[in-house]
DNA sequence: GTCTATAAATCGATAGAC
DNA sequence: GTCTATCGATTTATAGAC
């Protein structure tokens, strides 16, 4: 290793720090919040400096995005110990609504805030080899597809009720964010409520 | 266009003018866009004007909410006519989401911008009189409570039933707004499946 | 009540010295 | 690579003339 590869992990150094910085300032303030001066005191660089790591604002937003999606990945990805697979669904919905609570900013800058954050990280923008939204909805609909083919499930559409029990336990998690208040009891406890009517529905009977 | 349509619209009072072009600021580019400028534009008075009606751009946005949460009791103000209390609640989440889909930056300011809005407006800003969040809710309320009267329900927890509904509801809302390719099929298909797998779970059996 | 003018702050982004 | 300096635009909100 020479003075090229010591200065490449500088570069990529300072990239760093510049999210882990740009990361407190938005889960403190939202994301409305994030600006490049605040950034700059914050690693005690020169506002210009953080151009040389990043296009603009609006890419370190998308990286956070990103990066948010790949946390919630990895939140989640402990349920798959779970032999059950509808135990594993009811997993998959506590620990997705465990990680809205312990990282409320990051959950809303991806799934509240700018739609075209979302759609940007989720929709395609995988740059080939990487898409932790897709594969974190992945997860979940393999599982449901699991709870289908283990006789658990009633044959219904394997898209749908994933899609439902995500937009159920979304639901949750995001008005326990906007409102606490309106929400009676532990998030967890709201969550395994709904996982149990959405799954009872679901069941054969 | 000139002199004589301002003085037209001096008689719907300036108030309601700012109140008017503040709405349609934040349904064509989200909160983020409205500014106290772009509102003395739209109403072709000076920006100075409008700090003789309003204090300040958040006490704006704090009418636009209230004003908002009354366009959404009135949309699911027609759903008390179903007499059957089963399907009322299902009328509701129907009018409920197609109410999010016409307006959606008006849903979106209200239950997926800052937390401080529907804090304000719902959690305890009634100034005496009027509440339409709170009046919103408990007409859900309402409904479940007279459904485990009729014995529709099994005696579960009104208040758990009603904010089960309400966050099933509006993830599916929330999520169509957000990232409408991600929930296959229309909202209003989708919440009637939402809503039929709670009820499912809240039935008789 | 309404206007003009402006204060005071903040922002994103760039240019050029070193 | 980093900094200083700054451009240019935007914002909220106020002061004072009329």
């Amino acid at each position: 290793m020479g003075i090229a590869e010591r200065k490449e992990r500088q570069k990529a150094g300072l990239r760093d720090q510049i999210l882990a910085a740009a990361r407190r300032i938005v889960l403190a303030g939202g994301y409305g919040a994030l600006t490049m001066r605040k950034i700059a005191d914050a690693i005690e660089y020169s506002p210009g400096t953080i151009y040389l790591h990043f296009k603009s604002r609006e890419e370190i937003a998308l990286e956070l995005c990103r990066a948010g999606f790949a946390m919630l990945l990895g939140a989640l990805a402990p349920a798959a110990a779970v032999p059950d697979p509808v135990e594993r669904v009811r997993e998959i919905a506590r620990r997705y609504t465990a990680f809205a609570m312990s990282e409320p900013e990051t959950y809303r800058l991806i799934f509240m805030d700018d739609p075209a954050f979302m759609r940007e990280v989720f929709g395609d923008g995988a740059e080939g080899d990487e898409d932790p939204g897709a594969d974190s909805y992945a997860f979940l609909e393999q599982t449901v597809a699991q709870c289908i083919a283990a006789g658990a499930f009633r044959p219904i559409d394997t898209r749908r009720a994933a899609q439902l029990l995500w937009a159920g336990v979304h639901g949750v998690a995001s008005l326990k964010i906007s409102c606490d208040e309106m929400m009676d009891g532990d998030a967890i406890e709201i969550v395994d409520a709904m996982s149990d009517a959405l799954l009872t529905g679901f069941l054969t009977r």
